[in-house]
DNA sequence: TGACGTGACAGACGTTTGTCTGTATGATGC
DNA sequence: GCATCATACAGACAAACGTCTGTCACGTCA
């Protein structure tokens, strides 16, 4: 018998991709069998030669051996957890103040979820360094971080982000801002929250606000 | 013999339901294997337990009898999509890039996800509203704006992100640098592929690899 | 005390799904 | 013509995976 006439392939392969990363983008990549389905293909094989194919080609990658193994080339390895939103943090209620966000974002980080946290920024003070009133700071708990890093640090009862200078073993908490002083406090009473590794602007609407089920 | 003392089960439960929220958040839903031995269970079905216990609660939806069938309800506060990242844009290969994108990242938006994509910033003509080269700005598609805000158009055949503005029915184009001139094109040749809706900045190696190139 | 519900375990069964091997057909190049 | 390659097909096998049935330990409540 004569086989349905020969499509010219680059058009089918694309088409296969976008089937399958729209797939993936609605929560589930689909099966080998269910490419095959949506392609008419009469045999597995047809279906997996152009998997296969895409994931040689880069556009796609594989788990070989797990059921529905096809994934888009994430762009961080790293799996997305959703981390709370702070509005303000006072002293010592970061815990507390984590049971009860404003809201959840997306974040993509090699860290465990618990070690996260995002805050909403007050204020100019770090204006140069290109982070202003209202960006959202995703934050890394840590309570030590290295010169020169944008840190979270709790000063006079509240959480401020500046960045972090060690000076003949002195700490200072810089702002990026000449009409901001630098913070030289008592190294007792400066606590450290945790580093920033990520700044977000959100320019319409605003970071999701959706209480955790 | 004696099982591990049993802990509190909406403790459990919660923290069974984030494991598998950030699996298909990030891609793929887990395998009931998969939720055993993160849990440490050492029967598959004590896992099926509660993830059965999820669905009846509302948390999750599934496909009976499909391998990896957990979902997030269409009802979930949580519209995360994935969204193409692209390295460059050049002239009316916006398709066609966001078919081989750097990567995925992703996006809390009430946004249809074909109608976003994200770019990577080259240059600093946008520095003084705090965007800076390397970071990655989320846009939304869209061929009109409105005066004053930040989009992503095609000038001399390559993406650019300017402010638009709107004089006396002249469309500009504005950095955001005193060492750069706003752009007044011809009007037949100037063209905005979408507004900038999100502006995000990776301080740490982490989740964005390729530096400037 | 005994009935009952819950959380966990154990083992097996059958479907779903990835994978392999082999064949047929047509296009291309020497 | 003949070798070679790519596409599609056919059928089978094996691993991955969802599902079922039964058991055990513990707590609650009448």
């Amino acid at each position: 018998m004569a086989h349905a006439p020969r499509p010219r392939s680059g058009d089918r392969k694309r088409r296969i991709f976008l089937f399958v990363r729209d797939r993936i983008l609605s929560g589930a990549p689909p099966t080998v069998r269910e490419v095959q389905a949506h392609c008419g293909f009469r045999a597995v094989q047809s279906a997996r030669d152009y998997l296969e194919a895409l994931v040689r080609d880069g556009l796609l990658d594989k788990e070989p051996g797990k059921a529905r193994g096809y994934r888009l080339p994430a762009h961080s390895p790293f799996p997305t957890v959703l981390v709370p939103l702070l509005g303000r943090v006072q002293a010592g209620a970061l815990t507390t103040a984590s049971e009860h966000p404003d809201g959840y974002l997306a974040v993509q980080s090699a860290r465990e979820r618990d070690e996260l946290f995002a805050l909403r920024v007050h204020g100019e003070s770090m204006r140069d360094a290109a982070i202003l009133p209202g960006d959202v700071v995703i934050v890394h708990r840590q309570e030590d971080a290295r010169s020169g890093d944008i840190v979270v640090a709790l000063v006079e009862e509240e959480a401020t982000v500046k960045r972090l200078k060690v000076q003949a073993g002195r700490v200072e908490l810089h702002p990026a801002n000449p009409a901001f002083a630098p913070i030289v406090p008592d190294p007792a009473r400066v606590r450290i929250l945790g580093k920033v590794i990520e700044v977000r602007r959100y320019l319409e609407g605003g970071a999701l606000l959706a209480p955790e089920p």
